[in-house]
DNA sequence: CGATTAAGGGTAATCGATTACCCTCGTCAA
DNA sequence: TTGACGAGGGTAATCGATTACCCTTAATCG
């Protein structure tokens, strides 16, 4: 076996360093000062109930207060043997939709007194495994996958029964699993009854590679209600963006669309993906959404503003961190174990008429199933 | 003294719940395996110079691997008083700027073997201390503030000599600390050398609070080259956004900006100022930049698709992470102790035809001071 | 009145790493 | 030949919390 090259694991090469530390009390401390011993601190401060007087009480809570003391994290999570944080694995937060996710749960993991370890992996496996070994080592409180992959440690972590949470894109194993999201297959449904019903008997579908649950649903469900009301012979020519979303739907809808025999609709499976193809439909000239009717899909709130001209489906981003912190929670409590795996959060289609937007709520609402 | 309302710390109203564990290797059975004692397998690991045999070290990687052992971090935070956490507090990830340096940041931790916890403060001073706390009580390797707040804790890290780095704003006090950031004041003047050399002889200024030195430098180094350009008494009147940018812009044009008289130049403090603004001129029916040439700062990379008529001041994204481990090693690396406390990064102003934008770089690269 | 039981609180084991300190060999120079 | 020194490696203390277990006291119940 040869040897490993030596790699360093320690920080910025130097072993020891003059670390700037915050001497910082601790339990033991406390407990002198309250003149109790350190179980009694440590149960005051959790809340053991009947463990405590009140006078008790009293005195430790004036010790902490006085020390201003903390409690340790590492020590709390070696004996617990579980830490409060959770990890949040996201493909990238340059895009807006993951990051308004994150932000949604972070907040909402916050009000339970968790914090939110975040990565980006840019949907590689072997970054996401990377990243799934280090909440292991930190021994997480519960991981959200916001677009998971396949991945060898994605598998074992659902064999271990590793609190797992899948948001958007559901669990690529087919597996039991927990996932919040909306209902892609209706939401796209929707959008086909709308195109129809402008007297569009066609549509161009401009998406990701179907890899991800929320892709196919989108594409798969927009084209067979599409047929159900076209029928099964409309046009509905399918282009596929590969990974640089803007860029690629803007080269491929210079490649296809053309001033003069452009489609009068295209759905794309996100909002990114409509950006590109917009971008060329207005530098040809076209006028949207006189010319071409463009649909998106997640609904970035900053369309408002930058892209009136957008039709879209809008996620409840401020849903999401609850709905996380709930299906985590059914890891935990007893009460919510009972939880259905999939909680489904109400989506709202967005028309455009050019300059402004009006709001359309799903005709079903959110559900769980 | 009253009791307290029993405030449960608990996370989801029970202890002890019924936490789905994964029983991982401790280094101790990785010390049995390979047949030697638990000091010679931490040494292994931490690769510590001398104190292993190429024979042993293999033995005790082997067993590593066959037990795929990952250390503790809570056993290792707890002894070495310090994690391998690095906490990020941004504002609010809804805004692009503030997610795409914290993606950067998180990139650069990650490659240094650091995990980021990533926190919203939403500039509300009593969340920056609350998480200024959990900070500490996490021990972490070092803190970003990514828009920092006045706030008694901030003041007390700032005093206790705890690793902080200011990124985009400075520290708001006046103090030696770190910081990472473009030279606001000079790209601020070559936007007013910009629009005078366009035969601008004034500009409408809509800018934030100027609480931040970021706001401040830009508005002042504008107004002062502006002025020294085309005289003290050019007009450069004033507009001040509230905290809502987008919708509180928008709102603020409309009150101020008419389609008789609009102005010709208008400078932003942030582009999220500038869509606000620019909603407002297109929907009053001028034709941007041709009626009005508006310039915000920030360089969102969604502008080249949504924005073609913005031109800005390009902040370079994927060089924040890369600096901002660079000002946490100076805490650390005896080698990057005499690290300048500021590192001021490159910009590049993007100028907008309407359909395309140009790049030009900044007349000074980065430097240090 | 004796037996239970609940409340209040202390003792010490425990979690999993790192590291100060000590020990044993060789090697090599004086 | 001796002493110093470096390499290699073990022993046990240590970090800061939580919690199993035990003890005392007072109240309650039949």
């Amino acid at each position: 076996m040869p040897s490993k090259p030596a790699k360093p694991r320690t920080m910025f090469g130097i072993r020891d360093p003059k670390a700037p530390q915050t001497p910082t009390a601790s339990i033991e401390e406390v407990a002198r000062l309250a003149g109790v011993s350190t179980a009694t601190v440590s149960r005051v401060i959790n809340n053991v109930p009947n463990k405590a007087s009140q006078a008790t009480r009293e005195r430790v809570l004036r010790a902490v207060e006085a020390l201003s003391y903390l409690p340790s994290r590492a020590g709390r999570a070696l004996r617990q043997k579980r830490s409060h944080i959770v990890g949040v694995l996201a493909p990238d937060l340059g895009n807006a939709y993951h990051a308004l996710i994150s932000g949604s749960i972070e907040r909402a993991l916050r009000e339970q007194g968790l914090v939110m370890v975040l990565a980006n992996t840019g949907e590689d496996p072997d970054l996401q495994d990377a990243m799934l070994q280090e909440m292991r080592a930190l021994q997480v409180f519960g991981i959200v996958m916001l677009g998971a992959v396949e991945s060898p440690e994605l598998q074992h972590g659902l064999k271990s029964n590793e609190p797992l949470v899948f948001v958007n894109r559901r669990c690529p194993y087919d597996v039991p699993a927990r996932h919040v999201g909306i209902d892609n297959v209706l939401a796209a449904s929707e959008v086909a009854e709308y195109l129809f019903a402008r007297h569009h008997r066609g549509a161009w579908i401009f998406h990701a590679p179907l890899k991800s649950s929320a892709s196919r649903d989108r594409v798969t469900s927009f084209q067979r209600k599409f047929q159900e009301l076209a029928g099964a012979d409309c046009p509905l020519p399918e282009i596929v963006v590969s990974t640089r979303r803007r860029d690629s739907a803007y080269q491929l809808a210079r490649q296809h669309i053309s001033a003069e025999t452009p489609p009068r609709a295209i759905f794309c499976t996100t909002d990114e993906i409509a950006y590109g193809v917009a971008r060329h439909c207005l530098e040809i000239g076209l006028s949207l959404p006189q010319d071409v009717t463009i649909f998106g899909f997640d609904g970035n709130p900053m369309n408002e503003f930058l892209a009136p001209w957008l039709s879209t489906v809008r996620s409840p981003y401020e849903l999401f961190g609850p709905a996380v912190v709930g299906a985590l929670g059914a890891f935990y409590d007893e009460g919510e174990a009972s939880r259905p795996l999939d909680t489904i959060l109400p989506f709202e289609i967005i028309l455009s008429n050019g300059l402004h937007t009006t709001r359309t709520s799903s005709t079903t609402g959110a559900y769980v199933k």
